[in-house]
DNA sequence: CTAATAGTTGACTAAAATAGTCGGTTATTG
DNA sequence: CAATAACCGACTATTTTAGTCAACTATTAG
């Protein structure tokens, strides 16, 4: 079992997402700017995602990505599923041929770890993330310190009004 | 965060230790041979249980290690922090120093996911693991296959006397 | 005393995963 | 047509995993 930055990651950058839905697609260069990850690295996370279907994508100027789903409908299980191929815990993917054929000494205790631990993530949606105050103090931080995008899309718009 | 082999090695070699307990100190070669662990591996896991105190150590003949608690005060937590450097699913070691010096959007999540598995894996010890009836019939089978281990012995007790 | 046993230590290594980069292609819009 | 932004594949440096190997030390049986 793996949780690292690109689990990580990809969690983020869907709340990004959810949190900057509304106004149209959210380019995978404004994610970056905002949650300060590489561009090159959000289009292979995407990939994934897109191939999970949790995300459909609008190419094009003004183009990027939108949430495939309602924000009740993601929970943070399926993202980290999408790009780390499963959280479990077992060696043996739970086939139980852990040891030469059958199951090693603690086979159960990871087959209840990882129980534990999908519960809990697949009980959290983006929108319950959305909910969560510290979240909502970051997300405006966030805003706040990367306007320039903002104030960019606000010109850009002005130009092509 | 990480739970690969090295802390399920662990785990199962002190579960090992405490099944064989009661007859003396179980030498790395035993635990090697019934679990299906590189013995030197187990060296390597074995120094970091020790410097943790959670195995004591008997040299020479007939030596090997030991519990260095009772089996209720060991708990999977402990055994997988002593040879992993902890189960911490945030980025920044809940310094809270994710994105340039601030949390990042999704801190508490990973913080709340990390107390959610220590205090689930820090509330099993090894005298729980022992009395799972899996645990008790796994164990049966390996001492019935590594049966051979213990007639050498025999044997070897028989020529040496 | 000595030979065998078994822990102790440090250095080394192959393979895999992580966390990217880079260059180019394709679709869309103005 | 030019700019934008998704898409795709190949490549890479670094780290971790999961070991191996060789040498050394302490202890015990004989």
């Amino acid at each position: 079992m793996r949780l690292t930055t690109k689990g990580r990651y990809a969690v983020t950058a869907m709340l990004d997402l959810a949190i900057h839905a509304g106004k149209g697609p959210v380019s995978l260069a404004d994610i970056s700017e905002r949650q300060g990850i590489s561009l090159s690295y959000l289009e292979q996370l995407f990939a994934k995602l897109r191939r999970n279907e949790l995300v459909r994508s609008v190419r094009g100027p003004g183009g990027g990505y939108q949430l495939n789903r309602e924000q009740r409908d993601i929970n943070v299980a399926q993202v980290i599923d999408a790009v780390n191929e499963s959280v479990d815990a077992t060696g043996c993917g739970h086939t139980g041929s852990c040891q030469d054929g059958s199951i090693c000494l603690t086979h159960h205790l990871w087959c209840d770890l990882s129980s534990q631990i999908h519960d809990f993530l697949s009980q959290i949606t983006l929108a319950d993330l959305m909910e969560r105050s510290d979240v909502r103090s970051v997300a405006k931080r966030q805003d706040r310190e990367h306007s320039s995008a903002f104030e960019d899309s606000l010109i850009s718009a002005k130009v092509t009004a």
